[in-house]
DNA sequence: TTTAGATGGTTACAAATGAAACCACTTTGG
DNA sequence: CCAAAGTGGTTTCATTTGTAACCATCTAAA
């Protein structure tokens, strides 16, 4: 009888190493400052660009527009971020960060970095490249039309 | 200013390359069967082992309890498995595959099996080695008490 | 024994999510 | 100019999910 060993199954593999690091990650800005991913990555869309559209954001950070939209309504709501209407396109709101919402920002960025920094340090020079490496050529094979702006990710 | 680039960070990376991965393969399960995620970690896990309680199938896939709970009373509900009281201890069930249950996974391994055996071919041969040999060290450094048993994937 | 905790598993409830409908506006093609 | 189709963004609704409480049973310690 032919078996499938899902503890070998890459799909399977890279989602649960994916969902722990993920996890692990999100203590940086849950149990800091209680934002869920889609408001972190709204966060560091801005952080990282200034000033964008709920679109741009989607796109950029892989979300479907209703977690955008959410995410954007929720720092609002704290007083993060602004909306800007467009002066020639008025369905269109520019999106920028408050003083709050960079101090946010600025206060999270050595930690997302050390996280990261950390969590390959664990690994040997080899096999860090391997991983990077790696992620980098699924990425680009699995490419251009399923991971990135179109896929709108689930996010789990 | 010290900005994150969101494109290269590890963490976000991962997920939304496992994210996409996962959701190409399941059309093959969603698809075909209309099953869920755990449902066919569930199907997975008991095509494997034969005979497992819900216990250790959380255990082995990665999932959390209520899933696990969830998962099975749907499949029960299709007669793809059945329950069986364990012996000496009145809380276990164990639970095994019917004949439409095996039909369908056996239906579903080789599909499984050439999803992933195409994913890589699509990379070179350094490329598969080092996705393969990356995820393997991350989930040995990362390891033991984050991936695996203890936890209780999200899933997404 | 008896009882206080563990443990396998289910359920109730609240929060997060996706699909699709929707609104306002803009563009395109007659 | 006008209707039709497209686009940015929001809302509604049903489904999925996680947390925590829960039930039944088992184990261990007094």
């Amino acid at each position: 009888m032919d078996i499938l060993e899902l503890e070998s199954f890459l799909p399977y593999r890279l989602y649960r190493l994916a969902d722990a690091v993920s996890h692990e990650f999100s203590k940086i800005y849950k149990d800091r400052h209680g934002l869920t991913r889609p408001e972190w990555r709204t966060l560091a869309g801005l952080g990282q660009h200034g000033t964008m559209t709920a679109k741009a954001l989607g796109e950029q950070s892989a979300m479907h527009k209703t977690k955008v939209s959410r995410a954007v309504a929720e720092l609002e709501r704290r007083r993060w971020l602004t909306r800007t209407p467009d002066e020639s396109d008025r369905r269109v709101e520019h999106l920028t960060l408050t003083k709050a919402g960079l101090a946010a920002y600025r206060e999270m960025v050595p930690l997302a970095k050390a996280f990261e920094r950390e969590l390959l340090a664990r690994l040997g020079a080899e096999e860090q490249t391997a991983i990077v490496d790696g992620v980098a050529a699924l990425e680009a094979c699995l490419g251009q039309s399923v991971v990135g702006a179109n896929r709108m990710s689930s996010e789990g």
